[in-house]
DNA sequence: CTGAAAGCGCTTACAG
DNA sequence: CTGAAAGCGCTTACAG
C-alpha cells in the first residue's frame, strides 16, 4: 500500500503538499503536475481510517430500515443508493428486523461510525428516538413517517387515501369494508383511512365499515372472508398491496369472480400487482424516487442547508381491473 | 468524546494498560476493576477508525449483491445479517445494480475499507473477478454461483431441476416447454436446465422444448404465448417464479385454465407464489437460511479455519395447484 | 505557494 | 503485570 509520504517522497515535495494537493487546496502548477503524475503512477488512494481520524465526519449516510424484505423498502434503498453515488456518498444500511430497540441502537452506532447523516425508515417514532437523535446530533431525516421536530420525508398518503376513496365512490360502490393496519403507525394506519373516510363523506349514501389486519398476507387472508360474510361489502379497499393481495386469495377461495362479485383495491404500486389475475387497481407510490429526494435531502443537511421541514412525495391511482363499475 | 487517555488518567494507569485491557490482554486484578469502573462511568467506547487504522482490518463483512429489489437477494442478505450479528460483525452491502464494471470497483473500494471478508452474490465469475479476488487478498466467498478456484456456496440447481423434472413426468406431462434463461448464468441458466433435462431423459415419450427469456416478468408475459401457440405444451417449466408469474399471466390472458389447460411451474418458493391463484408448484430455496451458512463460512474464512470449497444448500418442492395431473 | 511539526486515538513491540 | 515511546496515514494550523 502506497502512502501519502510515498507520493510525498517521489515527487519531492511535502506529505502537507500532496494532502493540500488532495483536498483541493492551492498548489503550484509545477508541484501539481508532479504530483498528478506520482499517483497516476502508483495507483495511489488515501486510506479512508487515516482521514476520518482526523476529519471526523465520513462521507457516508446510514440508512436504518426495519426490514430489508419489503417492495418498499428495496425501493426505497435503491433510489437513495443511486443518488448518493451521484453526490459521492456512500450508503451503509443498518437493518433492525423490526425491533425498536435495535433502531435506537443503530442510531448510536452509527454516529459512533461518524456517518455524515442518517435517514430512518421508521413507521414510528416514540420519546426514545427523539432523545436519541437530539443527543447523537448528526442530521437526521425521517422518511415514511413525519414527525414536526424532525425533518421528515413522506408519501402523500392522506391525498392517496382520498383520492381512493372518490375514486370508489364515483365507480358507484356503496357498501365498502376498509381493510387498514394499527393506528401505530401514522402514514400507513391513520392517515390513508382518515383521507379515505374524507371522500366517503363528501360522498352520498356509502357505508363503510372499518376493520383492521396486520401487513402479513396470511393474516389478510384469514381476516377477509369474516368480513364478506359479516357485512357483504361490494368491495374491499385494502391498505397495502400486500392486504389487498390476501384479500383477493381469499376471495378465490371462496369462489368469487373478481370484480364481478368483489371489487379490491390496495396501496403501493408493487409491480407483482400488475401481473395478479385480474390486474390490482391501487394507488402507487414512487419509493426509488423517494429514496433519490431523502439521499438529495440529507446531503443538503450535512451541508447545513436549509430545507423545510416536511417534504411529500407524489402518487397516482393505477387503474386495472379488480374495480367494477357499479353505476 | 472521552478516548482511552481520559480512560488512562482517570485510572491511574498507561494508556497501553488500557488498550490491553480492551483487547483481553494480561492485566492485574486491581487495575482491572479501576478500569471497568471508570469504562463504567464514562460510557467510552473506542474510536473505530484509530482502531482500523493500525489494525489493518474491520469487522465488517462486505456483501457484494446485483440488485436490491430481488426476492433472492433480500432473503440472503437477511439470512447474512442476522447470522453476522451473532457472530458479532457487521455486515455492509454493496450494490452494483447489475453493473459488472461496479462489481469489481465494489471488490477493491471494500478491500481498501478493510472488510474482513466479501461475500458475493454473483450471477457470473469472470476472468476480472478473478484477478481482482486474487490482488486484494482478502477471503471471498461466492454465493449462488460456484467456481473451483473461489470458496463457493450454491443452492442444489442441479438436482432442484431434475426433482421437476421427475415430478413433471410422475404428473404424465409428456409434452412440456422449459422456459429458461441465458446460460451465461451457470447456475439458473445451465445447471437447472441440466438436471431437468437429465431427469426427461429418464422418462419415456416426453418432448421437451427448451425456450429462452429473461429474469423479468415482462418478458415471460410476452414470450409465453407463441410457445403455446407453436409447441401447445401441456406444462411449462420455468427457471423462476417471476418467469413462472409471467406464464401465468399470459395464460390468463388467453383465457386457459390452470391447471386444466396448461400446467406451470417455477424455482424459487417466493412467498408470493402461494396467494397466486392457483397456487404455484414450485421448488423452495432456503435463501434466508444459505445466507446465514455464508455468514458462517466467510467468517471461518477470515479465522483462516479450513472449509470445503463448495458448500450446497438444500431445495424442496412445494406442491401446489399448478400442476395437473394427467397420467 | 510550500514545508516542518504536532496531533487525531489507538496498538504494539520493548524494556522493566 | 505495567509503562514510555513509536507509529498507523492522514490533516491542519503555523511560519516562511
Amino acid at each position: 500500500m502506497t502512502t501519502i509520504a510515498d507520493i510525498a517522497r517521489l515527487a519531492g515535495v511535502a506529505k502537507s503538499t500532496v494532502s493540500r494537493y488532495l483536498n483541493g487546496g492551492s498548489v503550484g502548477e509545477q508541484t501539481m503536475r508532479k504530483i498528478e503524475r506520482v499517483i497516476g503512477e502508483t495507483g495511489y488512494s488515501p486510506n479512508t481510517f487515516a482521514q476520518s481520524l482526523k476529519a471526523k465526519k465520513t462521507n457516508i449516510i446510514g440508512t436504518v430500515v426495519p426490514r430489508l424484505d419489503s417492495y418498499a423498502t428495496s425501493k426505497t434503498l435503491i433510489g437513495i443508493d443511486e443518488k448518493l453515488r451521484e453526490l459521492n456518498y456512500q450508503m451503509f444500511v443498518s437493518n433492525t428486523s423490526q425491533d425498536l430497540d435495535r433502531e435506537i441502537e443503530s442510531l448510536y452506532s452509527l454516529a459512533k461510525q461518524k456517518v455524515a447523516g442518517i435517514i430512518l425508515l421508521a413507521t414510528k417514532v416514540t420519546e426514545r428516538h427523539l432523545e436519541t437523535i437530539q443527543e447523537i446530533g448528526i442530521p437526521v431525516l425521517l422518511v415514511g413517517q413525519q414527525h414536526e421536530q424532525i425533518y421528515s420525508l413522506i408519501h402523500d398518503d392522506f391525498e392517496a387515501g382520498k383520492a381512493i376513496g372518490r375514486f370508489m365512490a364515483k365507480k358507484g360502490h356503496k357498501q365498502i369494508a376498509y381493510l387498514g393496519v394499527s393506528e401505530e403507525d401514522i402514514a400507513v394506519g391513520v392517515k390513508r383511512k382518515q383521507g379515505f373516510a374524507g371522500a366517503i363523506k363528501e360522498a352520498e349514501e356509502v357505508k363503510v365499515r372499518y376493520y383492521e389486519t396486520s401487513f402479513k398476507i396470511g393474516d389478510a387472508l384469514e381476516k377477509v372472508p369474516s368480513i364478506l360474510e359479516e357485512f357483504r361489502p361490494t368491495a374491499i379497499v385494502c391498505a397495502t398491496d400486500n392486504i389487498a393481495i390476501g384479500a383477493l386469495k381469499a376471495a378465490y377461495s371462496k369462489g368469487l369472480k373478481i370484480p364481478e362479485d368483489l371489487s379490491i383495491t390496495g396501496f403501493g404500486g408493487y409491480e407483482i400487482t400488475e401481473m395478479l389475475n385480474p390486474g390490482l387497481t391501487t394507488v402507487q407510490f414512487f419509493y426509488k424516487e423517494a429514496g433519490g429526494m431523502a439521499a438529495d435531502k440529507i446531503v443538503q443537511l450535512v451541508n447545513e442547508e436549509e430545507i423545510q421541514m416536511l417534504s411529500v412525495s407524489d402518487f397516482k391511482i393505477i387503474e386495472r381491473e379488480s374495480v367494477d363499475i357499479l353505476s
